[in-house]
DNA sequence: ATCCCCATGTAATTTGTTACATGATTGA
DNA sequence: TCAATCATGTAACAAATTACATGGGGAT
């Protein structure tokens, strides 16, 4: 699943622009799926010279015309079919765990600056999660839950290991002398 | 950090070739960073072009020869610069959860299909984290045991959430049939 | 016989990121 | 006056995936 699918599938939920689900992808997406701009307005016009949505311009003055993009019978279908893989793969890339494989190269200080940062982002995701769950939550279908409450189950874990473990990342002088 | 760096990283562990490493992804990196042969040989033959590591070619009969990469100082000085980024990222993108997202428009059958796959490629991990505990971890610094702890730690988790939550998501078909 | 392991690499393709380009309105 | 929000898009670039290409040795 690709952002064009993605895209197809935030349409499901009603017409939108291209701003409107970059801001989809800013909120209740953000912990699993990225895209930007320059994935998205291409996404949008694949999907409008396929015929899986239909595109409405909305003059404005002083701003671009706004573009309301809105799924067709065709673009269901194709999301429909796109959702009947029952293998979707969850992949991590993980800056932050190669870099800790490689803790015992690095001064002391830098590795628990590392740390917090990785604690900081956390804790943004964990507010974001707070303000979703205020705003729109209520009115979700199930799925959307669980994705939430899965987000904030990971985020959880991985606060809860690095705040056990961080202890044990006390650098070894001696290892880094000799690696240097 | 690109494959290149983590390529450089492993080889601080000792000298290895390209299919060595490839080994070492498939094993102790493979729950937060994938690499295929074709970025794994491009990246050693950069890293070479570049005098970051040495290559010293062995014969083999009947198989090609073997290239057995080794780093240099200068290939150190490199590593311990990119190390010095401490705000490392940490991306998932997962297709599970966009599929999740969209739960409500497909069969139920269907949604928890996707879950058990799910829970058995997380229990593929959990096997995979247990053969490495076995086999190397004893010998291992501090960092590479703390990244395979987070592994566990999030694996466990994600594993729990599924199994407590998936009752939640018996699709209303009444939903469907408005959504179809 | 057949499959897996060893062992290397290239080329085409796909995909996404980043920088660029524009510019009015609204609220502090 | 300054920053943020609204609103679109392209082009160059970076990076990784996939398919292709080759082939002997050892275990079952």
């Amino acid at each position: 699943m690709d952002v064009k699918t993605v895209c197809l599938g935030m349409l499901t939920d009603g017409p939108a622009s291209g701003y409107d689900l970059k801001k989809e992808f800013e909120s209740s997406f953000a912990h699993f799926f990225a895209a930007g701009y320059g994935s998205i307005y291409p996404a949008l016009s694949w999907l409008s010279e396929h015929d899986l949505v239909t595109c409405e311009e909305i003059p404005q003055d002083g701003k671009p015309d706004r573009k309301v993009y809105c799924i067709t019978e065709a673009g269901r279908q194709f999301l429909l079919k796109a959702l009947k893989n029952t293998q979707p793969c969850h992949k991590v890339r993980s800056e932050f765990l190669a870099t800790m494989c490689f803790s015992h190269l690095m001064d002391a200080e830098d590795v628990q600056a590392v740390l917090d940062h990785r604690l900081a982002d956390i804790h943004r995701y964990q507010e974001l999660f707070r303000n979703i769950e205020q705003d729109y939550m209520s009115e979700w279908p199930e799925g959307a839950r669980f994705v939430l409450g899965f987000g904030k189950a990971v985020a959880a874990a991985m606060e809860t290991y690095i705040n056990e473990n961080r202890h044990t990342l006390a650098a070894d002088p001696a290892a880094r002398i000799a690696a240097g």
